[in-house]
DNA sequence: CCAACTGTGACGGAGCGTCAATGTAT
DNA sequence: CATACATTGACGCTCCGTCACAGTTG
């Protein structure tokens, strides 16, 4: 929602909006009274659809195939983002955990370098009796 | 799906399964007929819906009552179980990653530990050259 | 002024809930 | 045999896409 991508610059008119989603203008129209679509407007109040509305348009053809109404349309569309939005939580979880297991890795890596050398100097006898970091 | 508890255990004849989801029991033949419920059948064919089914009733009329038909509720029923469904997952996933990430705090702890008592050991005088644990 | 936009109103097909008729099982 | 089940067909209501008309804009 509100991505402000070029998904969303307003560009074509009813008509040629309807010819590349494949239906007629009435329909679009009768779209957007029923809050399935939201196109802007132009100074002169015509209607221009986005990039982002005709996928939008497309979608809802589809679901329109299998029999689904318009209520039903809204609520999948919703439904569908919310899924994409999990799924995208998921992702971003699976990402993080993997970094933080390598980080992990790595500063037990380091903790043992940090051990050997300390064992060196212990045993060149040139060190105190002193843990090495902090605990 | 499937998961053969009490719920899907088959209880009520159709006129109790209509007066339980507060519909005509009609509506519940159509239902079946347009496979959006699946009852169960006693040996003399009547049909024997579970708590589950009563459920699931309940939940189309909610969506029908907001004007989403048939082919949309089966629809939005199948997202809504993909939904809970990533959304348990992601919940297992962080469970998870926290487990993970306590058992690797502990290993470096470990690591230390074992770091610690070498030196000691060195200091004594008491050990050869060769590390504590194998990398 | 023509073309394409805007709106509103109407018509036909399809989906859906209910009622009715008829048959069967307990 | 009476009751509640089963199936099938029909009737109204609503939704939805399309058409038609009238007004406005570029």
């Amino acid at each position: 929602m509100a991505k402000g991508t070029d998904k969303d610059r307003p560009l074509y008119m009813i008509s040629v909006a309807a010819a590349l989603a494949g239906m007629h203008p009435q329909t679009l129209r009768v779209y957007e009274r029923k809050a399935l679509i939201h196109p802007q407007r132009s100074a002169g109040n015509t209607r221009l659809y986005s990039e982002a509305d005709i996928d939008r348009l497309r979608f809802v053809q589809k679901l329109s195939s299998e029999g689904i109404n318009l209520s039903g349309a809204i609520r999948i569309i919703e439904l569908t983002d919310e899924i994409a939005k999990a799924r995208r939580e998921t992702e971003e979880l699976r990402r993080s955990t993997r970094e933080a297991q390598i980080r992990l890795v790595e500063e037990s890596r380091r903790i043992r370098e940090s051990y050997r050398a300390e064992i060196v100097l212990v045993r060149r006898g040139s060190l105190d009796r002193r843990p090495p970091q902090g605990e």
